[in-house]
RNA sequence: GGCGCCUUAGCCAAGCGGUAAGGCACGAGUCUGCAAAACUCUGAUGAUCGGUCCGACUCCGAUAGGCGCCUCCA
C-alpha cells in the first residue's frame, strides 16, 4: 500500500520512495539535555514513534539516528541573566557534562514509560568534535564559510536560495528584525558553525582558531552525514526548528557537498496547554512525571495524543486525560475479554475485519493519520462477536499504537494485607447474600483509599 | 511590520464537492443483590457574511475571534 507523507520542504503530501528498498534512513534532532524533557518535547518524540512503527507496519527496515544535545545550547549566547545550564552545575555540584548525562538519563527513562522505542544509533555532540570540526573545515575549504574576531560564519549570500523550508522573506524581515550589533558579519542571517570561547567557558575545544566549541546546527549535520550518508530518507523535528535549525542544516549540507541532505521533512506541532503555550511563568508546564504522580499510566498521555493529528495543536487538559484514561481501560478491557471470547466468526465477520484492517492501514499511510485510524481501532474493539482473532487484530494494531493493549488494566501495585482482609471478608458475605455487610465493607474498603469492583473473574481491587 | 495556521455536537477531534468517523461526558435500557464492567440506543448542518457550482462543512473572498513563527525552544 503507497505510504503519504506531508513533507514541508515541497509544502505537500508526498509519496514514499525511499532511497534504499531494504532500509529507511531516518534522523531525528533530539533533545538538548540540560533541563526536564516536558510534556510537550514527548508529543514529538511520540510522532517519531509513531513514524517508526508505521514503516515497520509496511515491511520497513529502519536505520534511525537521534542526536543528543550535550555541547552548544549550553551556554548562553549573550542573553542576561545566569545560564540555566551554568546554574543547575553549580546547584547541584557538578560539571556541564554531568548534568547532560543526568537529563540524559531522565530522557530515555521518559521514553521507556511512554513506551517509545529507543533508535538504533544514539550519538552524543560531544562526541564528535572531529567530524563537526571537519565539517565546518571543509565549508570553510568550499568557500561558504569566513572567520570574524568571535567566530566563523556561514555566508548564506553563497547559496541560491536560503530559507527554503520556510516562506519567510528575509528582504522583509530586515524592518522588523532585531539589531544586529555584529558587524563583522556579512549577512544578518549568517550563523555561527563554530565559536570562539570566551576565557570562562566550559566547554572548548581545540581548533584552528584557538580554543573554541561547535555551533547550533552543525552537530546535526556532521553526526547526520557520518551515520546515514550526504543524503537520507527523512529528517524530523518539531516544527519550530523549521526557520532556523532546519534551514540551517540544509545550507551546511549544500555548502558542504551539494545537497538537501534528506528527501523528506516531517514536521511536529506544538502541544498547548490550557489553549495556550506551556511556559514557566503560567506554571503550566507538564512532565511525564505529573502525569504518573496524577495516578494514570503514562500510556494514556499517548493514546491522548493519538486524538489529534501530528500537524495539528493539540491542546492538554486534565479533563482530556482523564477521558482517555477511561479509554485506555476499555481498550484494554476488549483486548482481554477478545482473548477468552468463544464467539465464533462467519465469513461474513472475517471479511468485516479484513475491511477494518484495511481502513486501518490507509489511515496510517496517509501522513500517519491517527486520529482516524483510530476509529478502526474501536471499531475493531467494539466488534460484536468476542474471538480470539480479533483480540489479535487489536495486538496487530498495537504495534503501531505501541499502547500496551496486552496490559492488565488492575495495577500491579502492591495491595496491603488489610484491604485484602476485608475483601476477602466481603467475599464471604456476598456468598451469604449477607448484602448489607458486604456493602458496609465495601463503604469501608472505599474510606480505606480503594475501590473494589465484583467482576467474573473476583473482584478487582483498585487504589483511587 | 512580514509569514502561516485554526474556528465542526457539552468537551476532545477526523474524513469528505453530493447532505458529517471516532473517543469522553450526559440520558435511556439490558445484565447484576446493589455498584462497577460489558453491551445496545440516543445528539451537530458545520464562527459570520458573500461568491463559484446542479450541489459546499469541504473551493474562492471578506469579517470576527483564537493561535503560532519571524529570537533559544519539541
Amino acid at each position: 500500500m503507497d505510504l503519504y507523507f506531508y513533507n514541508t520542504l515541497t509544502k505537500q503530501k508526498d509519496k514514499f520512495e525511499p532511497i534504499d528498498l531494504e532500509e529507511v534512513k531516518i534522523y531525528s534532532c533530539g533533545p538538548t539535555v540540560y533541563k526536564d524533557a516536558t510534556i510537550g518535547n514527548m508529543r514529538t518524540n511520540i510522532f517519531q514513534d509513531i513514524l517508526r512503527r508505521v514503516l515497520r507496519y509496511n515491511g520497513y527496515k529502519i536505520k534511525h539516528v537521534m542526536n543528543i544535545t550535550d555541547v552548544g545550547h549550553l551556554v548562553s549566547d549573550g542573553d542576561e541573566g545566569e545560564d540555566k545550564m551554568l546554574k543547575s552545575a553549580r546547584e547541584e555540584h557538578k560539571t556541564p557534562l554531568q548534568i547532560a548525562e543526568y537529563y540524559t538519563e531522565l530522557f530515555f527513562n521518559d521514553l521507556k514509560l511512554l513506551n517509545i522505542e529507543t533508535p538504533e544509533i544514539v550519538c552524543k555532540a560531544t562526541d564528535h568534535i572531529n567530524e563537526m570540526l571537519e565539517y565546518v573545515k571543509k565549508l570553510v575549504e568550499n568557500g561558504y564559510a569566513y572567520e570574524t574576531s568571535t567566530a566563523i560564519y556561514f555566508d548564506i549570500s553563497k547559496l541560491d536560495k536560503y530559507p527554503i523550508l520556510s516562506n519567510l522573506d528575509l528582504e522583509k524581515q530586515k524592518a522588523g528584525a532585531r539589531v544586529d550589533i555584529d558587524r563583522e558579519k556579512r549577512n544578518p542571517a549568517d550563523f555561527a558553525l563554530w565559536i570562539k570561547a570566551p576565557e570562562n567557558h566550559l566547554m572548548k575545544w581545540d581548533s584552528p582558531w584557538g580554543a573554541s566549541y561547535p555551533g547550533w546546527h552543525i552537530e546535526c549535520s556532521a553526526m547526520g552525514q557520518k551515520y546515514l550518508g550526504e543524503q537520507f530518507d527523512i529528517h524530523t523535528g518539531g516544527i519550530d526548528l523549521i526557520p532556523t535549525h532546519h534551514e540551517n542544516e540544509i545550507a551546511q549540507s549544500k555548502g558542504r557537498c551539494g545537497k538537501i541532505p534528506a528527501n523528506y521533512w516531517l514536521h511536529g506541532e506544538y502541544l498547548l496547554i490550557n489553549g495556550g503555550k506551556m511556559s514557566k511563568s503560567l506554571g503550566n508546564v507538564y512532565l511525564v512525571k505529573d502525569i504518573i504522580e496524577k495516578g494514570y499510566d503514562p500510556i494514556v498521555y499517548k493514546l491522548f495524543s493519538y486524538s489529534c493529528h501530528y500537524r495539528n495543536k493539540l491542546n492538554f487538559t486534565w479533563e482530556g486525560i482523564e477521558a482517555t484514561s477511561k479509554s485506555l481501560e476499555r481498550l484494554r478491557n476488549s483486548y482481554k475479554i477478545n482473548l477468552n471470547g468463544n464467539d465464533k466468526l462467519t465469513q461474513q465477520d472475517k471479511d468485516k475485519l479484513l475491511q477494518i484492517e484495511e481502513n486501518f492501514h490507509k489511515a496510517i499511510n496517509d501522513d500517519l493519520n491517527m486520529p482516524l485510524a483510530m476509529s478502526y481501532v474501536w471499531e475493531v474493539a467494539r466488534f460484536e462477536k468476542k474471538n480470539e482473532e480479533v483480540a489479535k487484530l487489536l495486538a496487530k494494531f498495537d504495534t503501531v499504537l505501541g499502547i500496551k493493549i496486552d496490559e492488565d488494566n488492575s495495577k500491579k501495585e502492591e495491595i496491603p494485607e488489610e484491604i485484602l482482609e476485608l475483601v476477602e471478608q466481603r467475599k464471604i458475605a456476598r456468598e451469604n447474600k449477607d448484602w448489607q455487610k458486604s456493602d458496609e465493607l465495601r463503604d469501608l474498603i472505599n474510606q480505606k483509599g480503594y475501590s473494589v469492583k465484583d467482576t467474573k473473574n473476583g473482584a478487582e481491587i483498585k487504589r483511587i
